[in-house]
DNA sequence: ACTTGACCTGGAGCGCGCTCCAGGTCCCAT
DNA sequence: ATGGGACCTGGAGCGCGCTCCAGGTCAAGT
């Protein structure tokens, strides 16, 4: 198990830009993060676990703000765990009621197109004609 | 049943502000409102109807861009369902997808939080204490 | 006649989360 | 020694979707 990561490895790991891994790091998502002698940054496991929990949280639209005062929660110790855990479980609230509302605006627009459909059956000449076919032209209903 | 809505009503309604009402319009989501004398906005069932559309497409992160193009579709009239249908569905997809993306990163945080709550069991002077209560302190584990 | 409130316009501004850029360093292979 | 690639920095810029604002009109109420 190699003890670093180069940029580049990590940004592939995670799909994410040099830029957006150096904007994090400013951002206080992640601790300073160590370096090479060249300068070159250094990234340890538990950056990449971090990472990876922020990768989650991110995608998941928990706000950069949020997400740094997570990140603090995690540089001041194992005593802000509690803590940790309400964040997480009220994001994660939020995120069931979030999904809820998909399904709620999925079903109206599978109405939507229900009705669509149903409006070709009784209409067959508004239904898509395979390419280049001539038919009587039919006036719009509006 | 009325036969037009001010933009008051809509906003209700919809919980938009006048702003983003204006906003869609000017964006092409809706056609050119009618107007009273007074020139304020008077809204259509049909506008109503498009809205309540758009809402849910908004609400489901469909681009501004492409709910124009799909109003453009709906002003070209009758002969564009099928094509209609087509954005709906594919919309459908994108968001199939995305909500399993958003229960496979729900998961993995739920993961991170039993994991949390198993340091706690372990651990439990790291426990949120009630308030007020002292207790020895115990040295970090990173 | 005056006030209030709802709404109008065009255009500027904002918050978010990146994304891009110029100019530089370091290291390795040829 | 030269070139290329990976990475560095600070700071500017961007795209999206609103959001706000100044200054105005209109209709109804007192």
């Amino acid at each position: 198990m190699k003890d670093y990561f180069t940029p580049g490895e990590i940004a592939e790991r995670f799909e994410l830009t040099l830029d957006t891994l150096r904007y994090y790091e400013k951002a206080g998502l992640l601790r300073r993060v160590d370096r090479a002698p060249s300068g070159h940054r250094r990234y340890r496991a538990d950056d990449v676990e971090l990472l990876h929990l922020v990768r989650c949280l991110r995608d998941t639209d928990m706000p950069i703000s949020r997400l740094r005062e997570f990140a603090e929660l995690v540089r001041e110790g194992d005593h802000t765990i509690p803590e940790r855990v309400e964040v997480l479980q009220s994001h994660q609230h939020r995120l069931n009621a979030h999904i809820e509302q998909l399904r709620e605006r999925q079903e109206a627009i599978r109405h939507k197109i229900d009705y669509y459909l149903g409006v070709l059956s009784e209409r067959p000449e508004l239904a898509r004609r395979p390419e280049g076919s001539m038919d009587t032209p039919v006036k719009e209903t509006g």
